[in-house]
DNA sequence: CAGATAACTTACCAAATGGTAAGTCTAAGA
DNA sequence: TCTTAGACTTACCATTTGGTAAGTTATCTG
């Protein structure tokens, strides 16, 4: 039972750090969610904020082998992007929580933060040779390839994880809502990127 | 000195909800940041919650008087979304925490957060009306129009408040980057928005 | 001037929170 | 079989937290 109990914790605070974030967390929430005593929970991780490191760890690894096919893909134009969009709806609608706490992580920086943003900026920096390739080669409209990184970040990111938003829209944010979007959001990146 | 207290805590607690969470900010913490102490606060508002519900009525103000114009215009085409996209960056610039808080509540939900829900959802619904009759003029591209909405309002809120991400790609998240970004963002939708 | 009212402060308090110390139980190794 | 180590639990504890109760001070009113 020894590897397994750290492994549930490690789950369960990734989802309830991701969807309902740190501070609002308790360690005796988590603990009584898994049944078992805060202080076993200490035993594994030393103190709340070591915890948090080690769930953004596993963050990171999630994120990486959700993301990491499609990033590494050798599609060309517009074909690589509407695979990352679609891998990156498919973690959201499997595992909110991922998203959710790379993009608490990704506000409020702190020091627990470290390895994802570097994680974060190879990615990063992967698209924006990818994109300035696509520029050069024609395929992709002229813009500055961070900004327009960043926008398409946020666009996916907030349609993948605004469920509030998508309610104020007079939309569920269910499955069949979120394919939609998937859709929706590929046609309005497909527009946006290709050069006409 | 009566309802500049209540202003002041008003305007403290906004800060401090809208950049560093509700959880995340004690009554202890704001008080101390006024010099007043705890209970002046609950002398002007009964609960912590009762101070969120104020807090974000501000917000919902605050984001009225800083969009209102821009999303009454009767500018037609693309150009009111400038306006639109222009007016969000503005405030982001000048008060980033009423951004802050829109995207905190728009997530939590809450009971608390009818109000600004209520307030979001009339103006998307505008919004939709208006983007609506673009396609149907002919000078928007056509694609659903609350799912493009969504994209656009999360690819401008990310953009004006996802500083994390912007150092990620390499750049300060500085007021010179800010007015690049934001015309970034304006040529990027530009590509999205507009029929050939 | 008496007293009421608004705008606070001082003094508490119970519950929750992160964390420590010490004990218990089980399985494996010498 | 004795011991050791791992994986916990039971018992605490200091601090923080949101909140209550009871003053205190100044200003306005009859």
């Amino acid at each position: 039972m020894a590897a397994q109990t750290r492994e549930r914790i490690l789950d369960t605070s990734l989802a309830a750090f991701g969807l309902r974030g740190y501070d609002s967390t308790s360690l005796d929430e988590l603990a009584a969610e898994l049944g078992i005593t805060k202080q076993a929970i200490l035993y594994h991780f030393s103190s709340k904020e070591h915890l948090l490191t080690a769930t953004i760890e596993l963050a990171v690894k999630e994120l990486g082998s959700a993301l990491g096919g499609a990033s590494k893909s050798q599609a060309r134009g517009f074909q690589r992007i509407e695979d990352l969009v679609r891998a990156t709806f498919s973690l959201a609608a499997r595992r909110p929580e991922v998203l959710g706490l790379v993009r608490l992580v990704s506000r409020q920086g702190g020091s627990a933060s470290g390895e994802l943003a570097s994680a974060m900026s190879a990615m990063l920096g992967d698209a924006v040779r990818f994109v300035e390739r696509e520029m050069v080669a024609g395929r992709f409209r002229r813009l500055e390839p961070r900004m327009l990184l960043l926008a398409v970040y946020s666009a996916v990111i907030g349609v993948a994880t605004e469920p509030e938003v998508m309610r104020a829209l007079g939309l569920e944010p269910d499955l069949r809502s979120l394919v939609k979007a998937r859709r929706e959001t590929i046609e309005f990146l497909r527009a946006a990127l290709i050069a006409d």
